[in-house]
DNA sequence: TTGACATAATACCTTTTGGTATTATTTAAT
DNA sequence: ATTAAATAATACCAAAAGGTATTATGTCAA
């Protein structure tokens, strides 16, 4: 058996989608409801223009599908474009117990530094 | 027991974080050792001001630890700075199933509009 | 066919972001 | 004390991102 992790899609595209507060509200909203542009933008304050920007960022994210159906284009949630984005986050909790002592002899160090500094300024 | 999802903290900057791809670079190295401001920078090609800017970004996501040490800046990587991003993404997966039918729905539609479509366009 | 509606596309503006260059501070070591 | 190393801080630049406004296009429905 291959314990290699898989080399995944590109992680770009997911996490530049994620990285806009708007547009993980929009996944919020559509995660309940499939929507057109229209609907998705009564749900917000700026213009339908922007809401579409934010919807081809999504799209190209792969965290929604969009249906062209008629004049209409609805908008689903697509959990499984998430996928790459947590397969990239997972791979770094391997490496974490080892680093995890680094870390707290670290922040140990900081402790003791501050302190003599303490006892230097104010003796 | 409580099954409602806590309120967890503002995703914002983490995500914000691992959005550019230099500064998910730069994870990956202090994944495996801590380094230097220099040091980091000596894996890239882009002057150390620069460097200083990300790790200031990575550092409000809460994914590195710096330790100031006299003259020096060792950057630690802190896994469970990625936990907020992970349960953010998680939450999603609840509801994933009872959306794919919708989204399976949408795709068996569009297929077949592009069938309608092309029976039309070439008869 | 003719409106009305949902969306697409383009141009444009402002802010943020990634980056460099330069100057100033702090600290280790002689 | 002095010098060199590591970093901080500031100003500055170019490109990308978020947003609006305007105009154009395709489609449903009477």
């Amino acid at each position: 058996m291959n314990t290699y992790v898989t080399a995944s899609a590109d992680p770009q595209p997911v996490f530049r989608a994620l990285a806009d507060p708007t547009r993980r509200q929009i996944l919020q909203h559509l995660q309940h409801e499939d929507m057109t542009i229209g609907e998705v933008t009564e749900h917000f304050d700026i213009t339908r223009a922007a809401i579409k920007k934010h919807l081809n960022i999504l799209e190209e994210g792969q965290l929604i599908y969009v249906e062209v159906r008629g004049r209409e284009r609805i908008n689903h949630f697509r959990g499984d474009g998430l996928e790459t984005a947590a397969q990239w986050i997972d791979y770094f909790g391997n490496f974490w117990d080892e680093r995890l002592m680094s870390l707290k002899d670290a922040i140990e160090n900081d402790k003791q530094r501050k302190q003599n500094r303490n006892k230097r300024n104010n003796p």
